[in-house]
DNA sequence: CTGAAAGCGCTAACAA
DNA sequence: TTGTTAGCGCTTTCAG
């Protein structure tokens, strides 16, 4: 081993002393660009390695605009969903060189805007961010922005640049009709309370109207927040099928308040899906491991999550891709009227 | 799909030609440093505003050697746990300004490397990775940055600089003791082959060494890879089971699996924790919902992720702090031999 | 309180 | 194939 390196941070000029060949030459070897003898290249990799050098992008970004960070915004990393996301995104860039720095806005405008200067800040090959609705300040730095921004999650509205997900309105419509086919008629729905998650609310709204559609009207309606959801889910239903007893039908905001929705029932001995169907959204691998599989619809969010990082890795705009959410009808919800 | 013609992005500049105030003093309103008039700072404030200028931190980052960004390396995105840590520095670095970039190395000591290599080459102000195990080429690269250096979720060894996390060997032998207290005694333990999760490895070897201290040998185990891990949890469940019909408790490498095969002891009508005892690890919120909460251990998670975020966000060096994890009786293992 | 000059460490563009 | 010359857009430093 050599003597330990100077606090001091290595530079190219290092490399370039140690080997004696010239800052631009290293600069090329490092980078593998360019026509480099092989004795040179052999010589500069041997003393870039024996110094422990490593590259400062900061300076090299500055000096050919060129930054290989994408950035990610999204609104919570404790909701399963997103991380699924995340792993997408992280898929899609795979092999691209370019790597995914991440904000969280907690579902706030406001943080959302702060979130998405921060990381604009440092001239991002791309923008990733969840949902169409943001606020005019986040808006316009997006409009702004000379590079690849990918609205995901969500197809309904119009997007800034690029847009990957899925209809929600459709998807709830697209439910409401399996449960309407299969004869159920008081049909209670079971959300959330948080306000900014508009995904749900479009779900919410295209199965209502399909429901108004046939005549039927929503028979009642829940909502929670926070905690633990698999047990929200279990509460809720013992609350809601106490209060309303002659509801046949429950529609979850998601799966894990479902899946807590279907282990109640089961352990209530209440019949599933004769005396009352269930479903929830999103097709959450849990869902697999249940006495009985709940019914949903997957909502993609790994295959959103690449194809948005290939829009960016490719530097694509304007591209818009509406993926369909399979409807899974697991054993839920029955199947003869 | 198109492509856009490229603008010129603004400078400081752009905002010193609009608002007829020097670039210094524009660069001192931007940042809030230094003594300036309140009326140049609202002119500046008017213009940069009005042009919807960002400013850009890979210039002020080489100029001023400060880079806001945190690299966080963890294993994987698909298992819950690490998104959690993920929530927790992120909290953790909540008002200090700093952004945490991450990467995803999938259990490969190489990939690992990488992805650090990677990093560094930002320079960021802080790397919080997981665990304590890394090749060669990555410890080098933890030693030598500059930096504080947080390795996270594991105190079992010997770390590079800071270290936050539990002891997995003694969560391992902790539950062993509560299992044979229980009068437990033929024991099996289902674990994941994922080689590299030194942790659950860990946990495991503390176990088994509690048992054997107490003369109790592990009478079974298997493992399983991929899937869904509530679905793999019961079928491991049921096969295991089939095959050793004798065991009287079951140790999971995690809470999912775990909670897989109490859903199928309960299937099952199996007594629990009368005929068998069962428990898991990390104390998942999803527990809560369950019809018998499964016992397990709190990993301290999001905790970790916490502090580690505050250690880098310090500025701290060689601090190691070891949490305990709570163990969670639940309803899965027994009260009186 | 404000401004001018001199780089930060690297790479584009050109020269040899 | 290799080297030289200018910056990239900002902040540090020091002068007014």
């Amino acid at each position: 081993m050599d003597r330990r390196p100077p606090r001091r941070p290595l530079t190219l000029r290092d490399v370039s002393d140690a080997s004696g060949v010239s800052e631009m030459t290293v600069s090329r070897v490092l980078r593998g660009r360019g026509e480099v003898s092989a004795a040179t290249r052999d010589r500069v990799l041997a003393a870039a390695h024996s110094l422990g050098y490593v590259p400062n992008r900061i300076a090299g970004a500055l000096a050919s605009k060129r930054v290989n960070l994408v950035a990610v915004i999204i609104p919570s990393l404790s909701n399963m969903v997103f991380p699924e996301v995340l792993a997408g995104i992280s898929a899609g860039l795979e092999g691209s060189g370019l790597q995914p720095v991440f904000g969280a806005t907690h579902y706030d405008p406001a943080r959302e805007a702060a979130v998405l200067y921060e990381m604009l800040s440092w001239r991002p090959s791309g923008v990733i961010v969840a949902g169409l609705e943001h606020d005019a300040s986040a808006r316009a730095m997006l409009a702004q922005a000379d590079v690849p921004v990918v609205e995901v999650l969500d197809t309904d509205g119009t997007p800034i640049d690029s847009a990957v997900g899925i209809s929600h309105i459709a998807a709830g419509a697209s439910m409401a009709q399996a449960v309407l086919a299969a004869g159920y008629r008081r049909i209670g729905y079971l959300g959330t309370s948080v306000g900014g998650d508009h995904r749900a609310r479009k779900r919410r709204a295209g199965f209502v109207a399909a429901l108004a559609t046939a005549g039927v009207p929503l028979a009642a309606e829940t909502a929670y927040d926070g905690g633990s959801a698999l047990a929200k889910g279990r509460d809720m239903t013992a609350a809601l099928m106490a209060a309303r007893p002659d509801l046949d039908f429950l529609y979850y905001a998601n799966d894990v308040i479902g899946a807590g929705g279907l282990l109640w029932c089961l352990a209530q001995g209440v019949d599933v899906p004769g005396r009352v169907g269930l479903a929830g959204f999103n097709g959450l691998d849990l869902l697999e491991g249940l006495p009985r599989r709940l019914a949903t619809q997957d909502s993609r969010r790994f295959a959103i999550g690449r194809r948005a990082a290939e829009i960016v890795a490719g530097g694509l705009h304007g591209v818009i891709e509406t993926l369909t959410p399979e409807l899974i009808r697991g054993d839920t919800i029955r199947t003869l009227p």
